[in-house]
RNA sequence: CGGGGUGUGGCGCAGUUGGCUAGCGCGCUUGCUUCGGGAGCAAGAGGUCCCGGGUUCAAGUCCCGGCACCCCGACCA
């Protein structure tokens, strides 16, 4: 797949020393870092050409590739990993919410999908069909999944007999398909891995409370586990999901100031319990139909990982879901081979005792410098050097991907040190996302300013709004902003607040900005 | 689905007005010397020049048709 060409680019910026303090002593600081300048494999900078920058970080650090199949991507196993750790802290989430995986059909009779109106207009265009069984062509085609209301709508509809069955609380971890026009590894392919959360509710009330607390578990999660500060809140009627009554979403900011839509989560009224029949007889003796929700987050959290914490030294990945936590790296030299490979793998031992995710880099066929790079490519939070001095000093460098600090540390101090930078580098990664994000929220006065900011300085605008999809359409067209969410913090108007656009008096305020 | 661009060893590319055995860099293999921020030398392997027609003594190169992919717009986790 030819990717545009790439202009190499010299790396900038000083090693700087850290300190290991406590019991561990500064040996020497590092405190430059000279790469080859010409190499032709470098990645573009960010402020070059950040779409450049975004893919070659993924095939530089070997996660994902193009594929014969149109729109879809092979995810590789470094990609794989990461996508694994996330994936089992989100679903110990959705267990301690108290929900429950299954796993429902790939395909979906038409006739099901057409059950609700605005369901299947907003997905028909991007569904996929089987036509055929064999060599026979089907009575009736299938749609690939695009997301699964109908079909489980269709399931649960048997299921629910009783408020007693109630509320019912499933997750289904699957692939789904969407036929899109234009795809971009992680953010956009035809093919995607999700999980959607599906629950059905006895009230009204129960289902909204659903719907806020996966919002808050997708919150909470990208927080932690992601290091991604994104903000919760409610989408407009002309973004919501095709069907919902509501839907909520937490948006990120990506380091080129356009948003991503993180997870969302759907309050779906009764518009599909009625289109799929799930009723039950309540407590009083009348039937009743249901209320339910759906939630989901994709594969496209890779992309918004990558695009968060990367730098123009590629990917930069959280301690708590990076595949490989701690990489030892050994500086080979002839007839010590033997030697550094012990003592690496002592170290791992050590480390993995602790449950910390080593690989040991024992390669002697390459330049240290060439490990250390490809270790930083791929954003290996912590990487840990053995050399020949270091075998006589009892030391080993250590080397933080976040700062770029390097230092040297005693043999008895290594797992405590990794220990501890894992976290320090966590919270790093988060403190410095958070603060960016903060910066590249404005609050332009006019539309003449918000016009400016958005082209000038990018990033989230929060603006009045006066509610009307009118005054939506008419900024999208403009400036290619979209309305991202009225946050729950922050979107309340205040006294004298007026559309950005319309100038009449506004309702909310809203987050504006060009997104992914 | 509109506008633009590109298809040549794994990757990135060169290939002149059609002309000799299709080249270069990186990567790969083998060997030796190296090794604390992308090593050096030597010897090798690797090609349906996107596909199908056509023009010509001769096509990677020119013509026609197709396909694929990438970029930019309208729609989307």
């Amino acid at each position: 797949m030819p990717i545009s060409g790439v202009s190499p680019l010299a790396r900038t910026g000083l090693r700087q020393r850290f300190n290991p303090h406590l019991n561990s002593r500064i040996f020497k600081a590092v405190t430059k870092q000279q790469a080859a300048p010409n190499k032709p494999d470098r990645i573009p900078s960010r402020a070059e050409n950040f779409s450049d920058w975004y893919i070659e970080c993924i095939r530089k650090a070997d996660m994902a590739d193009y594929t014969v199949v149109k729109g879809c991507m092979v995810i590789k196993p470094y990609g794989y990993g990461l996508w694994e750790n996330l994936r089992d802290a989100l679903d110990r989430r959705i267990k301690e919410t108290g929900h429950e995986n299954a796993y429902f059909p790939l395909l979906v009779p038409e006739s099901l999908l057409k059950k609700e109106a605005e369901h299947v207009e907003g997905f028909a265009p991007e569904c996929a069909w089987v036509t055929h069984g064999g060599n026979d062509e089907l009575e009736e085609r299938y749609a690939i999944r695009p997301t699964s209301e109908a079909i489980i709508g269709s399931i649960y509809s048997q299921w629910v007999k009783s408020y007693r069955d109630l509320p019912l609380l499933i997750n289904q971890w699957a692939n789904v398909m969407r036929w899109e026009k234009r795809t971009r590894l992680f953010l956009r392919t035809s093919e995607f891995l999700w999980q959607e959360g599906h629950t059905v509710h006895r009230t009204e009330e129960e289902a909204q409370e659903e719907t806020l607390k996966m919002l808050e578990v997708y919150r909470e999660f990208l927080e932690t586990e992601l290091a991604i500060p994104a903000v919760p809140g409610q989408k407009s009627d002309a973004e919501k999901f095709a069907g919902a009554s509501k839907t909520y979403t937490v948006e990120a900011l990506m380091q080129d100031g356009w948003a991503l839509q993180a997870g969302t989560s759907h309050n779906l009224g009764q518009h599909f319990a009625k289109g799929f029949d799930i009723k039950f007889l309540d407590e009083d003796n009348t039937m009743k139909v249901a209320w339910t929700t759906s939630w989901g987050v994709s594969t496209r959290l890779i992309g918004g990982v990558i695009m968060t914490h990367g730098d123009d030294n590629g990917l930069k990945l959280p301690p708590r879901v990076a595949p490989v936590q701690v990489v030892i790296v050994t500086i080979p030299k002839s007839g010590l081979e033997g030697a550094l490979k012990e003592k690496s793998a002592a170290f791992a031992k050590a480390l993995r005792a602790k449950g910390v995710r080593v690989r040991e880099d024992n390669r002697d066929n390459l330049r240290p410098g060439f490990k250390f790079t490809e270790w930083e490519l791929k954003g290996v939070p912590v990487r840990i050097e053995l050399g020949p001095k270091d075998l006589e000093n009892g030391t080993v460098a250590i080397a933080r991907r976040d700062t770029g600090e390097k230092a040297f540390v005693k043999w008895d101090d290594i797992v405590g040190t990794a220990e501890r930078l894992l976290v320090e580098i966590q919270a790093n990664l988060l403190k410095t996302a958070r603060e960016f994000r903060e910066r590249m929220t404005h609050q332009p006065r006019n539309w003449e300013e918000f016009q400016d900011f958005i082209e000038t300085r990018k990033g989230f605008m929060l603006v009045g709004w006066d509610g009307t999809g009118e005054t939506e359409a008419a900024i999208k067209n403009a400036t290619k902003a979209t309305l991202r969410c009225i946050p729950f913090d922050g979107g309340k108007v205040q006294p004298g607040d007026v559309d950005i656009f319309s100038g009449k008096p506004a309702v909310h305020r809203a987050l504006f900005a060009r997104a992914y």
